[in-house]
DNA sequence: CGATAGTTTGACACAGCTCAATAGGCGTGG
DNA sequence: CCACGCCTATTGAGCTGTGTCAAACTATCG
């Protein structure tokens, strides 16, 4: 059982999936590939479509091949806060555990390539270093949960909007690892949400914007492009 | 190799330790215990003592046995959230990363039970499942996490204390797993860090800590025995 | 019993919220 | 292609919860 992350002998599919090379998949060798791909499927869901309910069970784990994922908590009374979101090649799903505590949404229109849950886990008995890749997203996920903490707990408005455009930025900006001086991109996210993803108003959110645009930090073409002419510019007002 | 959780033959000092029981021991058996044994050493930390330093090296896992301890992040000027709280039996450090990028800190007297780096990450791949343990205890920490955000993103001044004082009751009262009525606690934490942990100010988290008592939701009795006499009194105030 | 650190309380300021009105984008149908 | 209506975003005015600053109080420990 070699551990190849070549391009032969593996499904079609996978092999310009993004999963493969930087997801969960690429802890699989060719046989488990083709194993599990006889039982995942692709498909897309639109803006604004669940994907996995509060409190529902979980019958099937995904990976985000593009578009944007929310995860939300509800409060009883109806706040709502997001508590993360999934890029393309993230894992999508809670492990070991009948019942979700968070609610799946399409921020954008998405492509996924789901399996049922029983695949992973057995898959994941015979090959430990599935479950190692597991743990890794996990750990990042906790990560990036943790920094978010930071955001919510104890920055401004103004530095929680910046941190906000800086995240999306380093996810979805076509041009790779970044490093780069400017950046170019669709929000992938309403008002609302973005709101509800900081711990702000929606008045609140636009006002800030309104004040990066008019400090020329960034630029907004039809309220959803985005442009930073200059991410150090940007990064200076993200407080951290 | 069996997976036993028996007290026979293994070390003594293993025997009675709650990491034992419900931390990532046990997913060890007798043999393994034991050579992990010869390797860790028990040992004290007094309030306020950093255990890991941000941007430190890494190079020693603990179980915190008693006593809490505080994780926190700091922003550049100062700013500071604490992230998370471990008490005993839960697992201390960031496996399979060279750098910590965050402080863990004695919130009060703690004991720990130490081992080297190296000695868990040998064992993680002769037993996966230690890594399996490892993933759940990791996968409750973001589930904690993701509950938190919630609360410093969404929750008013008075739901934060009362979520905190819940937290603290569920993870420090002696009575085991609740359904209690009531409980009583000692607080691990001062004003200040209970600030820091609730994304609020120290004279906020007084002022609060005020109200609940004048309202019979709360005794404090020299600014840190607690008694809720109602937990479900105390719910109501948070916010969930 | 005084010193020190932690906590509470008060008065006031301001960041961010609420409510309300306006403006802009976009799809539909004439 | 324009006109309409809907939905989202922006802007404004005023309010309020939480922060700030300062002072008084209280435990704890030498």
């Amino acid at each position: 059982m070699r551990n190849d992350t070549q391009t032969d002998d593996i499904p079609v599919l996978c092999a310009s999936c993004e999963a493969r090379q930087r997801g969960i998949c690429a802890a699989l060798d060719a046989a488990q590939l083709i194993a599990l791909a006889r039982t995942s499927h692709r498909h897309r869901a639109g803006e604004g479509e669940e994907l996995v309910g509060e409190a529902e069970s979980i019958e099937s784990y995904s990976n985000v091949l593009s578009g944007v994922v929310k995860l939300t908590k509800t409060l009883s009374d109806g706040r709502q806060q997001i508590v993360g979101l999934r890029f393309a090649s993230d894992f999508l799903g809670r492990p070991f555990r009948v019942e979700s505590k968070l609610n799946a949404e399409a921020a954008t229109k998405v492509s996924l390539c789901s399996f049922p849950r029983g695949a992973i886990e057995r898959m994941m008995k015979e090959q430990p270093d599935l479950e190692h890749r597991l743990l890794q997203q996990t750990l990042k996920e906790l990560d990036e949960a943790r920094e978010w903490m930071v955001t919510l707990g104890r920055k401004t408005a103004a530095e929680k909007v910046a941190s906000f455009l800086l995240l999306i930025a380093r996810n979805i900006d076509p041009a790779g690892d970044d490093g780069r001086r400017s950046a170019s991109f669709e929000l992938p996210l309403t008002r609302a949400d973005i709101a509800d993803f900081l711990g702000l108003t929606i008045e609140t959110v636009s006002r800030q914007f309104t004040r990066l645009r008019a400090d020329g930090v960034i630029a907004i073409e039809n309220n959803r492009n985005v442009t930073v002419p200059s991410m150090s510019k940007l990064a200076a007002r993200s407080g951290s």
